[in-house]
RNA sequence: GGCUAUGUAGCUCAGCUGGUUAGAGCGCAGCAUUCAUAAUGCUGAAGUCGGUGGUUCAAGUCCACCCAUAGCCA
C-alpha cells in the first residue's frame, strides 16, 4: 500500500504522458492515457501532494518534415500550429497540465546535447559506417517510407520500401521493382554514411537490476516485467541514434551534418517541459532528477512503446547520472465496439468530433469505469457507454442531489438543517467510511473498482431516500424538521460521493462545489458534514446521452476523416507497420469467399525437391526444410509437420511449395515459403507429392 | 512457428494461494412508487465459467492439447 494512506507526509511527484506526435490531431484512442494520467494527477493533488504533471509535443523527425513541405509551410511553422490545436482538445477534455511545451525548445535542446555528451563521455556511444539509400536530388538519406516502388512479389505499384499494402510481403527497399524517392520521384542510390549507436548491450546489468530492485516496489506491471525478460533472452542490440542532414531535430555535438534520432529527444521532452515549469514556478529541477532524489517519477504510456520507455529511456538516465523512473504505468488500446477504429465504420473519431457532440465527462467517467492498473485493451462499446453514462452517473448519482435540492430550496430557503437524522447520519458515515478504501484504489490505478464502489455507495443513498420517502412527508403536517432533517443527509451522501467523484469529473464537482456554496473540495473533507448552511438553487447537473447524438458522432467521423489525419500517436517510424496491417484486414474483410481467377493467380505454387529435412533445435513442432525450386539458391522453409514427419522420411522427396509468400523473420530463422499438407494436425498430417515426371522449379497452375 | 495476454449471464466486468447451491452493474420481466429534466425501490428470469482430456475427495480456479481474439518476434 502506498505510504501516504499511512503516513499522512506530502509527496512529491512528477508524472508524464507520452508525447503526442505533432504531424496530426487527437483522436479517442489517446485520450485513454491522458484521461487516465489526468484523474490520477487530480487525485494526488486532492490529497494535498505537491504533484506536477508535465507533457509536451513530440515535433523532430522526416516525417514533421516532409508534412511541413506538402504543406508549403515551414516544420516551425507546423509544430506551432499543431501545438495549439493539441493543447485546445486536451483543455477541451479537462485534461490539466502543468506545463504542456515542446520537445522543439531550448531546454530540450540543452538537455539532449548533454545527455549525449554525457553518454559519450561514458563510453556508451560508438560510430559505425552503414549502408543506406539516398536521394541524390534532394541530397539526403531515405527511410524506406519515404521510398516507393513496385513490389517485388506482386508486382503492385506504389508500394513503400518496407512491406507491400497489397499483397503484405516484406522485403528491402532495395528490392523494388523502379523504387523512387517519395520526396523528389529521383531515382536512390546506395551510399555509405557513419552512425551513432548506443551501446545498450551494456546495459542489461543495470536494466536487470532496475526490473527488479532489491526491497523496492518494481517498476514495471508483471506483463511489461514478462516482455523485458523476453527481450533480454533475445539479447540487446545497439540502438542507431544518429540521422543525417537535412533533419529536422537536434544536431549531435561535435558531428556537423549529424542529428539526434527523434526517439533519443523526445522522452528528454519530458525533462525540458518540467525545467521549463521549474523556471516559470521556481522549483528545483535538480532536486527531481539527481540520482538519489527522493520525488516520485511516473510515466504514462502506451503499450506500443514500452521498449524505448523501459529499455533505453531508464539506461540513457542511468548513465547520463540522472535519477531513473519510479513506476511506468502501461496501458493497452482502445477498440471501439470490439473492433479497432475503423475510419469506414466511423469510429474513428477524433477528439475534436467527440467535443462537437457530447460531454467529455460522459467519457471521462466510462474510461473511468474501465481502466484498470493493467495492460489490458479496453473496448468503448457505444451502446454500454450510453447505458452506464445515463444509469450510472444521472439516474444514480446526479439524481440523489436532484431528487432533495426541490425540498431544501422551496421549503427551507435554501437552509440545510443543523443535525441529521440518526438513519441519516448512520447513511453518510457508511458513505465517508469508504474514502480510504477508494482512495487506495485511485492510488493504485484500479479506477474501474473504484467507480464500482463508488456507484454501490450511490445506491445506498437511494435506498436511503426511498425509505424515508421525503415526499410522503412533506406532504403530512408537523413532518418539517425530519423532512428537513432527511433532505439534509441526502445533500451531505451527495457531497461526499462529489469528492470520490472529482478527480474524474472536474468540471462537474466545480459546477456541484457553486451549487452546495462551497469551497472546492479536497480528499480531507469528506469527513466533515455540511449543515446549518445556504445552498444555491438546483441547476440540472447533466444530461442523459441520445442515440443520435452517437449517431451524429459516427456520420461526421466518417465525414471528417476525409479531410483530416490522426497523429500517429508516436513516431511515423514505429506506427508504419500498424497503417499496413490495418489496411490489410479491410481489403480482406471486405473480399467474397469466392476469389476471382486473379486472386488465384498471384499464388505461385512450385514443385520443390526436398533436398534437407533437420530438426530445429528448441522447436516442438517445426521441421526446417531446405528446398530446391530451381532457383540459385535454395529456399529455407521451416514447416510445422514433426509430429507427423521425420526429416529421413522426407528427405529427397517432392512436394509443393508456395513461393512467393513473404518471406517471414521467425524466432530460429527466416522462411521463405510454405509447404502445402492437408490434414487436421498431429499425426494426421499428409504433405502433397507429385506424380512421378514433375521437375523442381516447375509452376503448379 | 515461438512467446505474452485475454476468452465467466444479452452487454461490461469481479472471482485471492483449488473447497459449501458461480457474483456485480447495466439491460430484460413483474410489482411498488412519483420527490426527481422517465429518474428510484423491491422481486425475478437468465451462465455446459472457449473446447477436449487429465491431476484431485474437490477445478471457473492446477496441468496438457486444441480453438478464438489482441499484441510482440527488436
Amino acid at each position: 500500500m502506498p505510504s501516504d494512506l499511512t503516513t499522512k507526509h506530502s509527496r512529491r511527484i512528477l508524472v508524464t504522458s507520452a508525447l503526442p506526435y505533432a504531424n496530426g490531431s487527437i483522436h479517442i484512442g489517446h485520450l485513454v492515457e491522458y484521461i487516465q494520467t489526468d484523474i490520477w494527477v487530480r487525485f494526488q493533488k486532492m490529497r494535498g501532494h505537491r504533484c506536477h504533471y508535465v507533457c509536451a509535443d513530440d515535433t523532430h523527425g522526416t516525417p514533421i518534415m516532409l508534412r511541413a513541405e506538402q504543406e508549403g509551410i515551414t516544420p516551425e511553422a507546423l509544430i506551432e500550429r499543431v501545438h495549439g490545436e493539441h493543447f485546445r482538445d486536451f483543455s477541451d477534455f479537462q485534461i490539466e497540465f502543468d506545463n504542456y511545451h515542446s520537445t522543439h525548445s531550448d531546454e530540450n535542446r540543452e538537455l539532449s546535447q548533454d545527455i549525449y555528451r554525457r553518454l559519450d563521455r561514458a563510453g556508451l556511444i560508438t560510430r559505425r559506417t552503414i549502408e543506406q539509400l539516398y536521394d541524390p536530388e534532394k541530397e539526403m538519406f531515405l527511410s524506406d517510407r519515404f521510398i516507393k516502388g513496385g513490389c517485388p512479389k506482386c508486382k503492385a505499384g506504389e508500394q513503400y520500401g518496407d512491406s507491400c499494402e497489397v499483397c503484405g510481403a516484406t522485403y528491402a527497399p532495395t528490392d523494388l521493382i523502379k523504387p523512387y524517392s517519395v520526396l523528389s520521384g529521383a531515382t536512390p542510390v546506395t551510399r555509405e554514411s557513419e552512425h551513432h549507436f548506443f551501446k545498450l548491450g551494456e546495459c542489461e546489468d543495470f536494466l536487470k537490476e532496475w526490473l527488479d530492485p532489491a526491497g523496492k516496489a518494481a517498476p514495471l506491471q508483471l506483463e511489461a516485467a514478462n516482455k523485458m525478460n523476453e527481450w533480454f533472452a533475445a539479447g540487446l542490440r545497439d540502438w542507431d541514434i544518429s540521422r543525417d542532414a537535412p533533419y529536422f531535430g537536434f544536431e549531435i555535438p561535435d558531428a556537423s551534418g549529424k542529428f539526434l534520432y527523434v526517439w533519443l529527444d523526445a522522452p528528454v521532452g519530458y525533462m525540458a517541459s518540467f525545467k521549463n515549469l521549474c523556471e516559470k514556478e521556481g522549483l528545483e529541477f535538480d532536486s527531481y532528477w539527481q540520482p538519489d532524489s527522493d520525488a516520485e517519477l511516473y510515466h504514462f504510456i502506451g503499450k506500443d512503446i514500452l521498449y524505448f520507455h523501459a529499455l533505453f529511456w531508464p539506461a540513457t538516465l542511468k548513465y547520463a547520472g540522472y535519477r531513473t523512473p519510479t513506476k511506468i504505468c502501461v496501458h493497452g488500446f482502445l477498440t471501439v465496439d470490439g473492433q479497432k477504429m475503423s475510419k469506414s465504420r466511423g469510429t474513428f473519431i477524433m477528439a475534436r468530433t467527440y467535443l462537437d457532440h457530447l460531454n467529455p465527462e460522459y467519457l471521462r467517467y466510462y474510461f473511468a469505469a474501465k481502466l484498470s492498473e493493467r495492460i489490458e485493451d479496453i473496448d468503448l462499446n457505444l451502446e454500454d457507454f450510453t447505458a452506464r453514462v445515463n444509469s450510472n452517473l444521472v439516474g444514480k448519482y446526479i439524481n440523489i442531489a436532484s431528487r432533495s435540492a426541490g425540498f431544501i430550496s422551496k421549503r427551507f430557503d435554501g437552509q440545510l438543517a443543523t443535525a441529521l437524522d440518526a438513519d441519516g447520519a448512520k447513511m453518510v458515515a457508511g458513505i465517508q467510511a469508504q474514502a480510504e478504501q477508494i482512495a487506495a484504489r485511485f492510488e493504485a490505478r484500479q479506477f474501474s473498482e473504484a467507480m464500482r464502489e463508488i456507484m454501490a455507495l450511490a445506491d445506498q443513498a437511494n435506498e436511503y431516500v426511498s425509505d424515508k420517502a421525503p415526499w410522503v412527508m412533506a406532504k403530512e403536517a408537523g413532518q418539517e424538521q425530519p423532512l428537513h432533517q432527511v433532505c439534509t443527509a441526502i445533500i451531505n451522501a451527495f457531497r461526499v460521493l462529489t469528492i470520490y467523484l472529482k478527480p474524474v469529473l472536474p468540471k462537474l464537482a466545480a459546477e456541484v462545489e457553486a451549487f452546495l456554496n462551497i469551497k472546492p473540495l479536497q480528499w480531507c473533507d469528506v469527513s466533515e458534514l455540511l449543515t446549518d448552511h445556504t445552498i444555491n438553487n438546483y441547476k440540472h447537473l447533466m444530461k442523459r446521452i441520445e442515440q443520435k447524438q452517437i449517431d451524429a458522432m459516427l456520420e461526421a467521423s466518417a465525414a471528417t476523416l476525409q479531410q483530416a489525419k490522426p497523429s500517429p500517436a508516436r513516431h511515423g517510424e514505429a506506427q508504419q507497420k500498424k497503417t499496413a496491417k490495418v489496411k490489410k484486414e479491410t481489403m480482406t474483410s471486405d473480399s467474397d469467399h469466392t476469389i476471382q481467377f486473379d486472386d488465384f493467380a498471384k499464388i505461385d505454387l512450385r514443385i520443390a525437391k526436398i533436398v534437407k529435412a533437420d530438426h530445429v533445435e528448441g522447436a516442438d513442432k517445426l521441421l526446417q526444410l531446405t528446398l530446391d525450386i530451381g532457383e540459385e539458391k535454395p529456399r529455407n522453409v521451416f514447416a510445422g509437420i514433426k509430429s507427423a514427419y521425420s526429416p529421413e522420411q522426407l528427405e529427397g522427396k517432392l512436394t509443393v511449395m508456395v513461393a512467393n509468400l513473404a518471406p517471414r523473420k521467425m524466432r530460429f530463422g527466416l522462411s521463405e515459403g510454405m509447404v502445402l499438407a492437408a490434414g487436421p494436425g498431429g499425426k494426421s498430417l499428409w504433405i502433397l507429392e507429385p506424380h512421378e515426371g514433375a521437375q523442381p522449379g516447375m509452376k503448379v497452375k
